[in-house]
RNA sequence: GCCGGUGUGGCGGAACUGGCAGACGCAAGGGACUUAAAAUCCCUCGGUGGCAGCACCGUGCGGGUUCGAGCCCCGCCACCGGCACCA
């Protein structure tokens, strides 16, 4: 018998809107618990596959949370400002803020529909108004606190489109869009200094319950390294400095390079020799783009200084100065020492150009390869430190160094400052105006929101300016500090800066005088648990990481950090195990799996599906059997005995299964979770069950599938004898006591072989056992004209019988 | 190249702390019901040999530790994700 999920669903969905039984309440004295998933992109495709996987994960936390007496928040918001709705309204000639509006909606049906249990009148938009005021006025809180500064840096200019793109736009070296090539253009950009906060970025992850792929790979990202700073003597008079991380191979420098963007190079011009040649190959440079710089990595290139040495601070030998693009002007000072023999960069390059080898540190064949060593590896031809190990030289060199005051020790990190402006229309504007004598004025408070003017055309500019930059009447203004002519910054921020806070506003959504208000950030902080996708490992969750602990710093919130927890779900391929794809034609859509199964399906077979951390692919076919299992279910409902009390027969099983279920959704196992009220249903179908057998497997189903769950639970009259749905209700409970049974099942083995079971009382002794276990025919065969020696016993597990022939 | 991760039936995946490999589901085959089909229900379902009892083999590959290894150790291979001239 199939059930009418649609009806059912249609019913409870509305009945949730009208009683609002997932609502959160700030304040309240229950326990609080803050779920928090990633707000989708409302994209103009709709909901993706991909959405109901996190979605319905945390859902189910968060049902089952309430259950036990949580006071819930459970969220929802829209990330609604970025390229995609642009680029649909340039295209379509519609504005954004229509499509927006009109994506939202759709989204938000289709959210309802899968029957998530969200306080919906939380519902944030980081493009309205009322929210971006706040998201300006923390921008502006960074200004004021020298987090924000205004630089002149590369972007990326399709020659095509002629305008800039973000990073991600840019794939292996062309415009995403058009395919034609990229290159670097220098603009003005706001920049973020979140590499002030590296190292608590780092540090601050100590104390998080974050999966360990994350912080690992965060810590990556930020890139800590320790080293020294050395000084190196220069010809031209001046003194330079290079970093190392490997001060222990000082007297295997045989030369030196310098970044072609070094604007040291322009200084000494004058005694470079070869100007024109050096001038040339950092004009050369200039014009790769980073990409072509990257690809073209295995042949080196450079050009030597002529008239320009170096005098090694060791040794006092000196070596030349080359220009070349394999040093980055963006990570140390710019200039490198060269030990081509135990770094296989500068290998590479001393081999190219001819430069000497130098082994100083023993263990490879310098003709070779340049010799990787390690800590333990001994230092040669180096001095005083010659006969240490790595490790002891490196401490040897910079304590020398530190003394003789050629050197300091010196922390770097990979992590770049954040580039925070974007020449596009569909952003938060930047609250700040420049005026000729002010210079960078922010706009008062009570200004703020500075909204989004209506433009006739939001369409790209030739000269790569933001859109806003024709607004001639919104640009002209005037400068808040003297009163003179100034001009509005036209860029907007970047897609990132909504979703850095967004779960601060959920604290407190209608709140007109601040962000939130301390009681509500009190109550809520910090988000005790947020999944979301690997992707945004280094981007969102980074940033929001430095948002928040910047806001801590200025006594804006009451957390350093603002999630405690961190987990992130695999992706949903298609049938094949490929990426969906529009291109590919593999897409689901989850509308048709709702319309064709019902959301209860939709729920339970994304859940069941597999691994939640890894990708899984989807099947169509395997859907059925989530359906299947709904229709059994609903035909306990149908079959199930008057009888109020759980039956015995079932109630090992039952209790088994509700600690089962109970442990797996803490640890996101809800395919486990599912398998084992499978096997309850299973056991309830095949031997029939009690109202009372049904009452537990409908709580414990209640977060998974509320829709079939409250229509049973109605039907069966349960919720009229208490008075409540059933996502109401507690959280049921199990007792150990009955999960124990009186025997237990022994594995016998003789030499580790498998050689049958043994049914004996629970916590039996061994010699009870080897008793019994000799009694299996099988044993018996394998113990002909054998006797036995050892007798491995593990109680209530297993009992392995060594053997030898008798004598 | 570096950093993570993964590898188990035809498929998705289970397996506690080193203790009965393949739970649960899909597909497939056989049967029941049906005029028939769908749905539902029952049985089989890692491989090889055998009518069967059963025997042997089996968790990417090669070694090792152990009474016992999918799980631990050493050495490989393949795939996935991230970073990548970061000195």
């Amino acid at each position: 018998m199939k059930y009418d999920f649609q009806a059912i669903e249609k019913k409870w969905q509305d009945n949730w809107e009208k009683t609002k039984p997932y609502a959160a309440v700030n304040g309240d004295p229950r326990p609080k618990f803050y779920g928090l998933i990633e707000f989708p992109y409302p994209s103009g495709q709709g909901l993706h596959v991909g959405h109901p996987r996190p979605f319905t994960a945390m859902d189910i936390v968060c049902r089952k949370r309430r259950m036990q007496g949580y006071n819930v928040l459970f969220p929802i918001g829209f990330d609604s400002f970025g390229l995609p709705t642009e680029n649909y309204a340039i295209k379509n000639h519609i504005h954004p803020a229509i499509v927006t509006r009109d994506n939202i909606k759709t989204f938000t049906a289709q959210l309802k529909m899968l029957g998530y249990s969200f306080d919906w009148d939380r519902c944030v938009d980081t493009s309205d108004p009322n929210y971006y005021k706040w998201t300006q006025w923390i921008f502006l809180k960074m200004f004021e606190n020298d987090m924000a500064y205004k630089t002149t840096m590369p972007v990326n200019w399709c020659t095509s489109c002629k305008c800039v793109l973000a990073n991600e736009e840019v794939v292996d070296g062309v415009c995403e869009r058009c395919g034609s090539p990229v290159v670097q253009k220098e603009k003005s950009q706001w920049m973020l200094r979140i590499t002030k906060y590296a190292q608590r970025l780092i540090d601050d992850l100590d104390d998080l319950d974050y999966i360990n792929r994350v912080k690992i790979q965060q810590r990556n990202w930020i890139g800590r390294s320790e080293g020294l700073e050395l000084d190196f003597k220069v010809t031209t008079g001046d003194t330079v400095t290079v970093y190392t991380t490997r001060p222990d191979t000082v007297f295997g420098v045989t030369y030196m390079v310098i970044s072609p963007e070094h604007p040291l190079l322009e200084q000494w011009k004058d005694q470079i020799q070869n100007w024109d040649e050096v001038d040339a190959y950092r004009k050369e440079a200039a014009r790769k783009s980073d990409f072509e710089r990257g690809e073209l990595n295995k042949d080196k290139t450079g050009v030597c200084l002529q008239g320009v040495r170096a005098v090694n601070p060791a040794n006092r030998a000196s070596v030349p100065f080359f220009v070349s693009d394999y040093v980055l002007m963006g990570y140390g000072t710019g200039i490198v020492m060269g030990v081509p023999g135990h770094d296989q960069r500068d290998w590479d390059f001393a081999e190219k150009f001819g430069l000497p080898i130098i082994e100083v540190v023993a263990g490879g064949d310098m003709t070779e390869a340049a010799y990787a060593t390690k800590e333990s590896s001994i230092v040669v031809n180096s001095g005083f430190l010659d006969g240490m190990t790595v490790k002891d030289a490196i401490t040897a060199m910079a304590d020398y160094a530190e003394k003789e005051g050629f050197g300091r020790r010196k922390v770097n990190y990979k992590l770049r400052d954040w580039v925070f402006t974007r020449q596009r229309y569909w952003g938060e504007p930047i609250p700040l105006v420049n005026c000729k004598t002010c210079g960078w004025v922010p706009i008062p408070e009570s200004e703020l929101p500075l909204e989004l003017p209506m433009v006739d055309s939001y369409e790209l500019t030739d000269d790569g300016e933001s859109p806003l930059s024709k607004m001639t009447d919104w640009v002209n203004t005037t400068c808040p500090k003297c009163g003179g002519p100034a001009q509005r910054e036209t860029d907007t921020m970047p897609n990132w800066a909504g979703s850095c806070w967004y779960f601060l506003r959920y604290m407190d959504p209608h709140n007109d005088k601040e962000f939130a208000s301390r009681e509500a950030l009190e109550y809520w902080s910090p988000v005790d648990w947020y999944n979301g996708g690997m992707e945004h490992t280094t981007l969102h969750l980074l940033y929001s990481r430095f948002w928040h602990t910047f806001l801590y710093d200025i006594g804006a919130v009451p957390t350093i950090e603002p999630y405690q927890k961190r987990t992130s779900h695999g992706m949903i391929l298609g049938e094949g195990g490929e990426k969906m794809s529009k291109s590919r034609g593999n897409v689901i859509n989850p509308n048709d799996i709702v319309s064709q199964y019902g959301a209860d399906t939709m729920r339970l077979h994304i859940m069941f599906i597999g691994d939640f951390e890894k990708a899984v692919s989807w099947s169509n076919e395997a859907v059925k059997g989530s359906k299947r299992f709904l229709d059994r279910v609903w035909n306990l409902g149908e079959s199930c005995s008057d009888d109020p009390a759980v039956s015995a027969q079932h109630e090992t099983l039952l209790n088994k299964t509700i600690k089962k279920v109970t442990e797996d959704i803490e640890e996101l196992k809800m395919n486990t979770a599912i398998a084992a009220m499978m096997t309850l249903v299973n056991d309830y179908t095949a031997q029939g069950c009690s109202k009372g057998d049904l009452e537990q497997l409908l709580l414990l189903l209640s977060p998974f599938v509320p829709h079939i769950v409250e229509e049973l639970w109605e039907r069966k009259g349960y919720a009229a004898s208490y008075g409540k749905m059933a996502c109401q209700m507690d959280w049921p409970t199990y007792d150990e006591g009955k999960i124990a049974a009186d025997t237990v099942e022994m594995a016998v083995q003789v030499a580790g072989k498998l050689k049958g079971t043994v049914v004996v009382p629970v916590d039996s002794e061994q010699d009870a056992v080897v008793e019994a276990a000799q009694k299996l025919e099988k044993v018996q065969r394998a113990m002909d004209g054998m006797q036995i020696v050892k007798v491995i016993f593990r109680p209530n597990k297993i009992v392995n019988l060594i053997l030898k022939p008798r004598a």
